[in-house]
DNA sequence: CATGTAGAAAGTGCATGCACATTTATGCCG
DNA sequence: CGGCATAAATGTGCATGCACTTTCTACATG
């Protein structure tokens, strides 16, 4: 087909942009697997445009840390080894400290009262166990903090870190327990928070990353 | 001219990749300020090459956070807001008491040694005034606490901050007394680690960079 | 003289095609 | 039948070209 006919609407965005959320939510949530290949023609033929956009994409998700990318040889999504899995985990806990602390600081008014609130609320999916419903509010909570922090850079850092880390740690409210567990985690550090007090909201928060990371699921991905 | 005849070396990666190191070292270094435009088809003939791998190198770039795009409009060398930078330096200052606490905790004995023998050999870099040597020995400085702390996460997150810094942090030991007080400053931190007094290598870090991104001589970059 | 405004010029977005690299399939030999 | 060379198939790297968007320029108008 010679230029065809132009794309119709461009529904939010560029066709990249678009692929880049895409397949960028794929891997996040665990459609596509470490270790995956990537491969252009397929892709391309799966959104329907040409090899241009596609690779423009994959040079993004490469510099997100969500693709691997090396001359000559398809994107294989990143698969990571022990080691560096454990270094985001520890970085994803010193990070949520420095929001916690800096939330604990400089959290507005209505933002601690929407926090504790929300907290609040959260006692009733732990008590009749929705798992799914949780996972959902638990981000929600989280992104709190990196916004309670009120830095942008540092909300950037933890957002990527945190997208890097999804693929490996699916399923973690699947142990049992780990929900209650969670929640009780959860109001130590709203509740250091309320009192502004900072070393303790930042201890809270290291150590309940610590936890999650052990109660993670890591996955090996395929070769 | 039609295909030519193929590029004869790959000299170090491919050409998307020199591009990039090239464009970044650019941005980084100062040749190109903020705010400059930076259009697909100039760079292409600068470099001698098609659009195509312009177009990878500043999707790239983009993501890096060194410049910015968006659609139907040229990249442009980012030029960060006021509020923007600021959290920019504020991150960079727990990032870099993170990586000092660590460092006390973690660093090998080699690694102590190099970190004391080179701060010592850099005083005399501070005697004879050497700003361009000392601008050098300042950065492997901070590369030594980066590596020392043994997070290789923690690594890519303060090492992008800092590349992204860059460009608005210059001409920082220009002003006068500035290199006898990073050196004093450096010793606090040195001595903190030597003696693996993790409170005391963090604190000193934060005050440090904090004392830098004060000394930092702030671009505004053109439109 | 500021302000539109139509048309040209310049620039970006994406498709297509060829050159080269890598991978897979095929056939030969010990 | 395994090991290896070699050819076909598959895939990436980049150049080129057209469609569309933005920016510039020149000229008309209040």
């Amino acid at each position: 087909m010679k230029q065809v006919k132009r794309r119709e609407i461009i529904r939010a965005g560029t066709t990249v942009e678009q692929m880049v959320r895409s397949i960028a939510d794929m891997i996040v949530t665990g459609v596509l697997l470490p270790g995956e290949k990537l491969d252009e023609i397929s892709l391309a033929s799966r959104f329907e445009v040409s090899r241009t956009p596609v690779r423009e994409a994959l040079r993004e998700l490469g510099a997100m840390g969500l693709v691997g990318r090396e001359p000559n040889r398809s994107a294989v999504v990143t698969n990571v080894s022990g080691g560096y899995l454990h270094s985001m985990f520890e970085a994803m806990a010193e990070l949520e400290a420095i929001c916690a602390r800096l939330s604990a600081e400089r959290m507005t008014v209505d933002e601690r009262r929407t926090l504790e609130l929300d907290h609040r609320a959260s006692a009733r999916l732990v008590r009749i166990g929705a798992e799914e419903d949780y996972a959902t509010y638990n981000t929600e909570f989280h992104s709190q903090l990196y916004r309670g922090a009120h830095n942008d850079h540092i909300f950037e850092l933890v957002t990527q870190t945190r997208a890097r880390l999804a693929p490996f740690r699916r399923a973690q409210f699947r142990l049992p327990g780990r929900l209650a567990k969670s929640f009780s985690e959860h109001e130590v550090i709203v509740t250091a928070i309320m009192r502004a007090d900072a070393v303790a909201a930042s201890q809270a928060a290291y150590s309940h990353v610590a936890t999650v990371s052990d109660a993670s699921i890591v996955f090996a991905g395929h070769q």
